[in-house]
DNA sequence: GATTGTATAATAATCTCCAATAAAACAATC
DNA sequence: GATTGTTTTATTGGAGATTATTATACAATC
C-alpha cells in the first residue's frame, strides 16, 4: 500500500542502517551493493538510491569505482535514524479520524465531499478510505458515499477493545506453541529499563512511549506461535494509536506499566507462563482504568 | 470493494426479497419505490433497476403508471433467491488460493506473471491481490512482486484457527454486553431444523452447509455486543471458506454439528450462557477433530 | 573474478479522459 | 397529494497512455 514516491528510498536507508547496527560494522567497511540487495530482497537499483541518500547525510562515503564505505561507527547510528517522511496519506488518515471523533464531519459523507473539503487528490483519497475500511472504521454505503462505523465512538470502543484483549492476550501464553525468543526479551527488557530509569520521563515523546507499549504486546503475541493472535493484537494497536493517544502523558502511569511489563517479562523468562498470563490480565485491567480516566479528563 | 457491473442490481433484488419475506407481504401488494429506497438506503434509480429484474423473473409485475406489485406469496420466495452472479474476482481469488495450496504456483510471484498466467485484467488483478493482502494471505515484497504468507499452509493454519476461535468464541457468551436477538435465534433454529430433518442431506450444496455454519457463529458473535469479536469471527469464516471446504461432505458430521448448534441455541434462548459457553468449546473441539480427519483423507 | 557503473527491459504506479451508476429534481399521472 | 415516469446532474468506476520505479544484462574498473 501507499508507497508514494521516494518513501521507499527512506525505508531502505533505514534497513541498511539496521544491517550496519546488527552486524556491528566499523567505519571504513565496504558496503557491497549486491550483498545488501540480497539481504533486503531487492535489486541493486533501489539499494544504490538508498546508499546515495546515506551519502548525502554523511553516513557513508562514495569512492568512484569502489562503491560505498561506512563513515560512522555502528553505535553512533543508534538515534540518527533517517526519518521516513510521513506521507500525505498517513496525515490525512489521522486527520479524518480525529475530525470524526470530534464530530467535525458528519457520520455519512460522499467521497467527493471529502475531496472538496480536504483538498486531496482522488488517488490518496480512495487509498485512505480503503485503509480506513480495512481497519473497520468506515464502510462503503450501498450506492454512493461512505459512513463511519460505531467503532469510532471512543468510549464504547475503548471498553470493547480491552474486553477483546483481555480475552486473547492472557490466553496466548497458555498455548502449547508458546515459545519466547530470548534475544527479543532481552532487547525489550533493556528498552523498558531505559524508560523506567529515565530521569524525566515527561521529555520522552508520547509516540515513543506508545510504540514501546505496542511493541511489548506484539512481542508477547508473536511468541505464542499463532498468527491469528498476533494479527489481532497488531490490529488492536493500530486502533489504540488513534483512541488512546491522550493517555500517554501521565508519567506516573508510564512508570507503573513499565514495571508491570517488566514483571511479565520476568515470568516469561523464568518459564512461568501461568503467572505471566495472570499478570497480563491484571495489567490490562489496570490499563483500561487508566485510559478511562484519561479519557474523562480530556473530555472535560 | 468489487462492485463490478450489475452485481449490485442482484444484491438489491435480494434485499427486496428479504423485505418482502420479513414483512410477510401477500400477492398484489404495491411495492412503493421510495419506501424501498429508504429502507435499503439508496435512491430510487437502483431500486427500479432491481425491481425490473424481479419483474423479468416473474416475481413482481409492473403496471404502467402504477408501479410494481408483488405476484407471489412471500413464503414461496423462500428458496428462489436470485443468485448473485459470482464475479470474476471472487472466482479468481479462490483459484489463486487453491493453486497455491496445491503448489501449482510458486511462493513468490510478480503481478504481471499472474496476469499472464490467468489472463485477468489489471484492475481485477490488483483488487484481488489487495483483498488477499487484507486477508493476510499474501504480502507485497519490497520492490516488485508478492509472496504468499505461511497462513496458507493448511495444516498449521487449521489448528491455529481453531485455537484462536476456542479462545474467543466461548468467552464471547460471558461478556456483560451479551444480548441475544430472539428473532435471529428463531430464524437460525428453523434453518438448522430444516437441515437436520432433510431426508438426504448429501443433496444440499456444501456451500449452503458452510454458509449455515458460518452464519451461526457470526450470529453468536454479533450477540456479544463487541464489534471486535464479531469482526474476528467474520475473518475466521472467510479463511475457513478456503481451508475447510473439504469437510462439508460428511453427512454424518453435518447432522452432528447441527445438533450441537441447536443445543447451543437452546442454552442461549433459556438464558444459560455459562452452559452455552461450555457447549461452544466442546463443539469447536469436535469440529477441529472432524476437519483434521477430513484433511487427512483429502490428502491421501 | 568480484564489484561498480551504465544502459535497457520489465514492472508497477499515476494521470486523464470517458462511461456507468446513482442521486436529485422535475413533470406527468392517477 | 402521493406515486410513478423522465430528465438532469453528481459521483464513482474503468481503460489507455504516460511516467516512475525496479530488475536485469552487460561493459568498465580495480
Amino acid at each position: 500500500m501507499a508507497r508514494s514516491t521516494q518513501q521507499n528510498r527512506f525505508r531502505l536507508a533505514n534497513q541498511i542502517l539496521d544491517v550496519i547496527r546488527d552486524a556491528r560494522l566499523e567505519p571504513g567497511h565496504h558496503l557491497r551493493e549486491q550483498q545488501l540487495a540480497d539481504l533486503v530482497g531487492v535489486s541493486r537499483t533501489p539499494i544504490r538510491s538508498a546508499l546515495d541518500l546515506l551519502a548525502e547525510r554523511g553516513i557513508v562515503e562514495t569512492r568512484k569505482n569502489h562503491g560505498f564505505f561506512l563513515r560512522k561507527p555502528f553505535d553512533s547510528l543508534h538515534r540518527i535514524e533517517i526519518a521516513v517522511p510521513s506521507t500525505i496519506e498517513d496525515e490525512f488518515y489521522a486527520r479524518l479520524v480525529r475530525d470524526r471523533l470530534e464530530n467535525r464531519i458528519p457520520n455519512s459523507i460522499t467521497q467527493s465531499e471529502i475531496a472538496r473539503r480536504y483538498k486531496v487528490d482522488r488517488v490518496s483519497l480512495t487509498r485512505t478510505l480503503s485503509r480506513l475500511a480495512e481497519d473497520g472504521l468506515i464502510a462503503r454505503k450501498q450506492g454512493h458515499g461512505w459512513s463511519f462505523l460505531p467503532t469510532l465512538d471512543s468510549v464504547v470502543s475503548l471498553r470493547a477493545s480491552y474486553e477483546f484483549r483481555l480475552t486473547i492476550e492472557p490466553s496466548s501464553f497458555l498455548l502449547p506453541t508458546f515459545k519466547p525468543d530470548p534475544g527479543a526479551i532481552e532487547r525489550m527488557r533493556l528498552q523498558h529499563l531505559y524508560l523506567i530509569s529515565h530521569p524525566d520521563i515527561a521529555t520522552v515523546s508520547s509516540t515513543q512511549l506508545f510504540e514501546t507499549d505496542a511493541a511489548f504486546h506484539e512481542m508477547c503475541a508473536e511468541f505464542c506461535g499463532n498468527a491469528f493472535f498476533s494479527q489481532a493484537i497488531q490490529y488492536q494497536n493500530r486502533l489504540r494509536r488513534l483512541l488512546e493517544f491522550g493517555s500517554y502523558f501521565d508519567s506516573r502511569r508510564v512508570r507503573e506499566w513499565c514495571r508491570e511489563h517488566l514483571a511479565i517479562i520476568e515470568s516469561i523468562a523464568s518459564g512461568d507462563l501461568a503467572q505471566a498470563s495472570g499478570q497480563m490480565r491484571a495489567h490490562l485491567e489496570q490499563a483500561l482504568r487508566a485510559a478511562q480516566t484519561a479519557q474523562q479528563h480530556s473530555r472535560s
